[in-house]
RNA sequence: GGAGGGGUAGCGAAGUUGGCCAAACGCGGCGGACUGUAAAUCCGCUCCUUCGGGUUCGGGAGUUCGAAUCUCUCCCCCUCCA
């Protein structure tokens, strides 16, 4: 009989409860009813479900891509579910299974220890930390002996491990799999069977490696997991995944104006997405901008603005979110100059040619750039185009230098 | 063990009968116009320079008036056969 008949009707109550707030915005749910008879479960049995998130020990910049999962796993937390963060510091160190970097340099002791904290500290905007049990899967990872791995990899065949997409892409435009790349798989999968985790969770793409969890609980004999996966978020370009590696995401440390900023640089047609995935916005709150878009009684623009003032004000409060419109406005819509010009003490002549000064005081990284963006009318002094990069400037206290639209520098003379 | 393919600017990728190559093209990045924003679209720029020139095509050494293109050598990557 299934867990989910054995309930109380107070019980159903709350199964259908967190069922409603857990399943919301999910992309996955692996199998179907798996999550139902997990939470079934653990209200039959009164215990908290033990909630897996695997992590990357390199880059710990958490950004916006992250905290789509983050979120759900909060829900996770709310309902009193066990959040079990797993660093993957020994999988890190083995090297890269995209197979271009084959050999990564092993992180040290306490790189690791430093990147958790920076993880947990990020993390804590979002989860309650108090509430995190984290884990470094090298503790147990280190210690097999060569024999046990080799019993753990008689658990797969090759062929389930060439269903992954990646191997599969590789074999077929006849590119190389290193043989550790295969053990990454299993790593994973065995993480979940020392974790004894109840549910893990993870972006769409990574699909397979929680099913390797879900395989080797049950050939070592565990209960399976289920898998909750989660949409992944386009970046800044509206095309990639968002990550630190590719420059297009959104850091959840970013400065309110970059916050703000960045979320309006994104394409228009992203930004339903992102109100979804991104925010603590509601069902019924995304519908209604969506509503409005579609019947064009809310302008693009504003929807937007809407959006990257609920995002800065997620993170860095409601005042720090308006300071950050407003600024954005000045700048971008009025072409104005923003409040934080940083200076630059001058201790060279005080007449010298254009490109130079452009060089020197760092705002442009060689003179040449800095000719090609005069030629390109991009460089303004004191809000007047300079018209030729043959100009000699004479140098005053308080010239205001800008590059574009929002590089801008104050010119210091020494007394 | 054997055979073969390849290393070009941030990335991808042309160029390999030697000069017309500072090196096509695409992406990315930057600037400008426009606008509803750092959306979209269009245009331009994208090694350094005292504007004479200088330094680039995995490293080094050669051949030549002249090499990314030829030779030698070293390093690295990959594929296939066994």
């Amino acid at each position: 009989m299934k867990k989910q008949e054995q309930l109380t009707h107070a019980q159903q109550k709350q199964l259908q409860e967190q069922l409603e707030v857990l399943t919301q915005g999910a992309a996955e749910i692996i199998p179907d009813d798996a999550l139902a008879e997990k939470i079934a479960a653990s209200l039959l049995e009164d215990r908290p479900l033990r909630v897996k998130l695997g992590l990357d020990p390199s880059a710990p910049d958490v950004h916006l891509g992250h905290t789509v999962v983050l979120q759900k796993l909060r829900q996770f937390q709310d309902f009193g579910h066990q959040v079990q963060l797993l660093i993957g510091d020994f999988t890190g160190r083995i090297g890269d299974p995209t197979g271009k970097s084959t050999a990564r340099a092993p992180l040290s002791e306490e790189e690791v220890k430093a990147n958790a904290a920076t993880y947990t500290a990020q993390f804590g905007k979002v989860l309650d930390a108090s509430k995190l049990a984290v884990f470094f899967n090298s503790s147990w990872l280190a210690k097999l002996q060569f024999e046990e791995v080799i019993q753990l990899a008689g658990q797969i065949t090759v062929a389930r491990l060439l269903e992954r997409d990646d191997f599969d892409e590789r074999t077929a435009l006849g590119k190389p799999i290193a043989l550790h790349e295969f053990f990454y798989p299993v790593m994973q999968g065995y993480d979940s069977v020392v974790l004894e985790s109840d549910v893990e969770l993870g972006g769409t793409d990574q699909h397979y490696n929680t099913l390797m969890g879900r395989h080797f609980q049950e050939r070592l004999g565990r209960e399976k997991q289920a898998v909750l996966l989660l949409p992944l978020l386009e970046g800044l370009d509206g095309q990639e995944k968002m990550s630190k590696s590719k420059k297009n995401y959104i850091g959840i440390d970013d400065a309110p104006a970059d916050m703000f900023g960045k979320t309006m640089s994104i394409p228009d047609a992203l930004m339903m997405k992102y109100w979804t995935l991104a925010t603590d916005a509601g069902p019924d709150e995304v519908a209604a901008v969506e509503a409005g878009l579609a019947d064009g009684s809310l302008h693009p623009r504003a929807a937007k603005a809407a959006l990257a003032g609920r995002i800065t004000t997620m993170y860095h409060g409601r005042d720090a979110a308006e300071q950050a419109e407003a600024q954005f406005n000045t700048v971008f819509q009025n072409h104005g100059r923003p409040n934080d010009i940083p200076e630059h003490l001058w201790e060279g002549d005080a007449s010298v040619p254009l490109p130079q000064l452009l060089a020197d005081t760092g705002m442009l990284a060689s003179r040449t750039e800095a000719r090609r963006m005069i030629e390109n009318r991009g460089v303004r002094i004191d809000g007047e185009t300079m018209p030729s990069p043959d100009t000699s400037v004479n140098l005053r206290d308080g010239m205001l230098l800008q590059v574009g639209r929002r590089r801008f520098l104050t010119l210091r003379l020494r007394e």
